[in-house]
DNA sequence: GCCAACGTTGGC
DNA sequence: GCCAACGTTGGC
């Protein structure tokens, strides 16, 4: 049975249009440097095939930009044993690897971003993690409902006028 | 740039 | 095992 998760990234550092271009270029990406044990364990249970909303954080306005679905299930973060990465985990080792990542590849791009506050205004959504104030976490689940409500908005298609 | 909300660390 | 101090995320 399909999952479905939001998966949040900042533009500046991973944007969707690079998930795209790594897609053509690789068949996907590995979603590197989750360095948090609850988004690391929703990310142990992500599924090939499991839907991904890609969330912009960190910009003007946030909001859902697209789709990714996961093309591997978690293995080692390769960058958390690279002691020159950003990630790099001193307390991790390869024969007890403390970090996971998952594949996924791109596979659409909303014709126009589904802003934070157009999330909020939706009561079928209100009980997702990111409308919450003060959530930071990178990675969470999204229900079924949840992902139907998001997939049918007209932003998914069609320019919308705010 | 501020700060709320957490997660992590480390002294005890 | 408690909790204060500190660090990070991310909206505003």
């Amino acid at each position: 049975m399909t999952q479905y998760w939001l998966f949040k990234s900042e533009p500046d550092v991973y944007s969707i249009d690079q998930l795209k271009e790594d897609t053509k270029k690789y068949g996907g990406t590995y979603w590197e440097g989750v360095r948090n044990y609850q988004a690391r364990n929703f990310m142990r249970q992500c599924k090939t095939g499991d839907l991904v909303l890609y969330y912009h954080s960190n910009c003007k306005p946030p909001g859902i930009v697209g789709i990714a679905k996961v093309v591997k299930e978690a293995y080692p973060d390769p960058v958390q044993f690279d002691e020159k990465n950003t990630y790099y985990d001193p307390k991790s080792s390869p024969d007890n690897p403390r970090w996971s990542v998952v594949d996924l590849a791109f596979v659409k791009k909303f014709k126009q971003k589904i802003s934070l506050d157009e999330l909020r205004s939706v009561p079928q959504l209100a009980d997702m993690k990111v409308v919450r104030k003060g959530n930071r976490l990178s990675i969470t689940p999204v229900t079924k409902k949840e992902f139907e409500v998001i997939t049918s908005m007209p932003h998914v298609s069609a320019a919308v006028l705010s």
